[in-house]
DNA sequence: TTACCCTATTGACAAAATGTACATATGTAT
DNA sequence: ATACATATGTACATTTTGTCAATAGGGTAA
């Protein structure tokens, strides 16, 4: 592999969400919409996702391995497809947050350093 | 502003060197091509900025507004075209740090969670 | 002096990620 | 009936990134 490529921090808001997906499953099994409102326990607002762009996460990573989904009929309300988490998943979610440590570092210097910078020009 | 947008983390790829560069412009004018190796100073890897990116990303934050740019032509070596961050600039720089915090500790918390989790499980 | 590497910038095109918005269906409350 | 909440899906447009070739000046080693 030659050549530069463009920095990874993986901090992509899609990579974010990934890893927020893949911890509530973690936590138990779930199906798209609640997922989505359950992304408040993280501290991330649920208005500030579409359940378009959640749904088509959840496909793309069943796709890539990481989620396995099955159709649960209800008695009562609309079919639900219902996520479980892989060992590929755990796998991703272990990578993810080993990396996302040292992102975290690098965020964190740069933002001390610019408010550090901040107050010593003003 | 009505329905749902995706997270906006501020933590794109490209928004994380948008600072960076500020960043480094604030601390005093430089170009292109040096700024994308001082990046190095802040703990990101030079190697995964292509300088296409880089220059894009100048141009498109000249177009905003936030820096501004003059030709140097050196005696020795090619011109190069010098880049200062604008008052614009600076204000975008403290908006953007200002809303990393709060990034930074949902993104810690979900670190930590993910972490507590995946060992309890294991 | 030819060949090669380093500095320096630009632009074009392809690919990937996101935003937006509509369509569908069931059930409950007014 | 009408409206609202749950639940999923899909199509299209837009934005963001990745890739990489083109251009140009200057130094150095064969």
């Amino acid at each position: 592999m030659k050549g530069r490529r463009c920095a990874k921090f993986g901090f992509k808001s899609g990579n974010v969400l990934v890893a927020a997906l893949l911890y509530l499953l973690l936590e138990n099994p779930s199906h798209g919409y609640s997922l989505v409102e359950e992304l408040e326990s993280l501290g991330i607002d649920p208005n500030f996702v579409p359940y378009g762009v959640a749904y088509r996460l959840l496909r793309e990573m069943e796709n890539d391995g990481m989620i396995t989904s099955e159709w649960e009929i209800e008695e009562s309300g609309p079919s639900r497809r219902i996520y479980s988490i892989t060992g590929v998943g755990i796998e991703f979610l272990k990578g993810w947050a080993n990396n996302a440590e040292n992102n975290l570092k690098i965020m964190n210097n740069l933002v001390s350093n610019i408010n550090d910078l901040l107050q010593q020009k003003m």
